[in-house]
DNA sequence: GCCGTTTTCGGCCCGACTGTTTTCAGTCG
């Protein structure tokens, strides 16, 4: 079994034993067990098994050792499959209602003979949960509501979408006369691809009239919970956000704390620690345990952190933007002052890959550049679809060839300042070949290589035809590698290793694409490919000039992957391009 | 189940909120 695999069954151990209402503590045991063996590398783990030194991990001590031990080598376990026999399958699912934690399945089990939603549903229309002790006419409708949402409450969201509801209400609580200091955190302020909810963060010199406005706000459809310094609020679309009010000298180390993310925070307190200090979302006070809380205030006072940078700073690091907070080695990178300076959205000068009307995009090419020009863009590609996809409108050579000449006479024009690129997203057909011939390809400033069909071909077959147009010296970059849409389409299977290998040997760029559905390559695969040499451009993928917009996404996404300017052809400037370029088709064989 | 300048037992983060209670247990983050 590989690391992941173990440590999912160790997270399954964990939910199955807190399901049994074992020991929290036990149960945390095994969740930080799994936690600690992601952190390791695949090889590192297999060295240590061999070695008997697996017991040096922290986390992971005689009980542990011995149960990762037998599934890596035999890829079973006795124990958990006795433990997953021993409780119905059922009730796993009922501790995804909200409401519901292992307490009241044990009673619910126990007294009403539930096992899962659908005898839990029952209970509740009967009456007979109102009827236990510890339960009531509210917890039983609660429950009910649960269920009935359960798939909409479960869902994440786009990243685009949930910012798109949170600006706004970052904006209304500044706006307050009470409020001090107001944001977002959590994997939105981490510019995370999906969000589960939104997390605000305020600091105020009076309580009640923020929750009141927050609670009060429009588009709210429920008020989960609503209390002195802490509320919860579902919307239609079914995205929760809390809110939650601290005093203003805790502002920062909460914004720290909720932004998260959880690996993040614990590499934190550990280096908080390992200096004396003890890190949380209250402070950053002496570690030792002596002292009442009021004495910890004081501490905490005198200490004055003004903002994250500072924070950073008592740990002897410099500032980690909050995209790199994952806990994948933002941390030590930070203690040696190797961060890198993170590309920014103001260094974007253009973009690729873009649609008109003449395919299926819903503005002309006109509109598009006056739309790229107001954006403040040098440059403008157009890569409308090739024939071969028909359903999207496709252009045939004449068509192409006709608006080649239109882009041309358009920039003899001068009617923009925007320099507009002729290209094309050319369909990769089935066996790797492009959907154009040479000569048509040679009439383009640029290609950009796509597939849109057969996504479910095997492994092998789509990665050497992925290989085949890379192959191709008319290919300048390749289009959103794996196909995938977040939330809706799982992305196809590929070797992007090897497709990446391919990239960087034949100096062909691997475009971000900044659709908020697409984002794709993924910003987990950007640093190392980056670093090998990759040349990546952020392309919005527009069928409408608002998509040009979507850039922003991509360089969240960028901003993740941990790329500079220089590593992003898009933040060059347009004459830099142009001999890129230029320098690219020379090489080509005429 | 893990951990130890409290070293083999007794902690382990803990405060806020809800719904049910009449002083608190369970859930959540």
């Amino acid at each position: 079994m590989t690391k992941n695999e173990i440590a999912d069954v160790l997270t399954e151990i964990a939910t199955l034993l807190e399901l049994k209402g074992e020991n929290p503590f036990k149960v945390r045991a095994y969740q930080t067990g799994a936690r600690a063996l992601e952190a390791i590398e695949e090889a590192e783990l297999g060295r240590l098994i061999a070695e008997e030194k697996l017991g040096t991990v922290k986390g992971l001590g005689e009980a542990l050792v011995q149960k990762i031990t037998e599934l890596h080598t035999t890829g079973r376990l006795i124990f958990f499959d006795n433990l997953k026999a021993s409780v119905e399958p059922g009730l796993v699912d009922l501790l995804q209602i909200p409401g519901l934690g292992p307490k009241k399945i044990q009673v619910l089990k126990a007294k009403l003979g539930v096992t899962d939603i659908a005898s839990l549903t029952a209970a509740c229309h009967d009456g007979r949960v109102a009827a236990l002790d510890g339960f009531g006419e509210k917890t039983q409708e609660k429950l009910l509501a649960g269920i009935k949402n359960r798939e909409a409450y479960g869902k994440r969201h786009l990243w685009w979408d949930a910012a798109a509801i949170a600006e706004p209400i970052v904006t209304g609580l500044r706006a307050l006369p009470q409020v001090r200091r107001a944001e977002a955190a959590g994997s939105l302020r981490r510019s995370m691809e999906t969000v589960g909810d939104l997390d605000f963060l305020v600091s105020a010199t009076d309580v009640a009239p923020v929750v009141a406005w927050f609670v009060a706000m429009p588009g709210v459809k429920e008020v989960t919970a609503q209390g002195e310094t802490k509320a919860s609020v579902r919307f239609e679309s079914g995205l929760q956000a809390d809110l939650r009010i601290v005093p203003d000298e805790q502002f920062v180390f909460a914004l720290h704390h909720f932004t998260g993310s959880k690996d993040h925070n614990v590499q934190m307190r550990q280096r908080a620690l390992a200096r004396g200090l003890s890190l949380s979302e209250w402070g950053l006070v002496p570690a030792d345990g002596e002292g009442t809380a009021k004495e910890k205030a004081e501490k905490r006072k005198s200490g004055k952190v003004e903002n994250e940078s500072e924070l950073f700073a008592a740990l002897g690091l410099h500032f980690i933007p909050p995209e790199l907070r994952e806990g994948l080695g933002e941390i030590e990178a930070a203690e040696r002052a190797e961060l890198p300076r993170l590309v920014e959205l103001g260094d974007l000068r253009g973009a690729f890959h873009n649609h008109t009307t003449a395919s299926d995009g819903r503005n002309t090419l006109a509109e598009m550049t006056a739309a790229a020009e107001a954006l403040g863009w040098d440059y403008l590609g157009i890569a409308d679809h090739s024939k071969s996809s028909y359903q999207a409108n496709g252009l045939d050579e004449a068509r192409l060839a006709k608006q080649v000449a239109e882009i041309r006479a358009l920039n003899d024009s001068k009617k923009f300042k925007t320099h507009v690129f002729a290209g094309s997203e050319v369909d990769i057909l089935a066996d790797g070949r492009l959907d154009y011939d040479d000569a048509t390809l040679a009439s383009l400033d640029y290609v950009v290589a796509s597939v849109h069909n057969a996504l479910t071909q095997d492994e092998a077959t789509m990665t050497a035809r992925i290989i085949r147009a890379i192959e191709h010296p008319r290919t300048t970059m390749l289009g959103h590698a794996t196909g995938r849409l977040l939330l809706r389409r799982e992305a196809s299977r590929v070797d992007l290793a090897k497709v990446i290998d391919a990239a960087i040997a034949h100096g062909v760029i691997i475009e971000l694409n900044a659709s908020p559905w697409r984002l794709d390559l993924d910003w987990r695969l950007w640093r190392k490919a980056a670093g090998r040499g990759l040349l990546c451009a952020i392309n919005p993928d527009a069928h409408e000039i608002e998509g040009l917009r979507h850039v922003r996404a991509g360089i969240n996404a960028a901003r993740k992957g941990g790329l500079t300017r220089e590593q992003v052809l898009t933040t060059w400037p347009l004459k830099r391009v142009r001999e890129w370029l230029a320098a690219r088709s020379a090489k080509t064989p005429a």
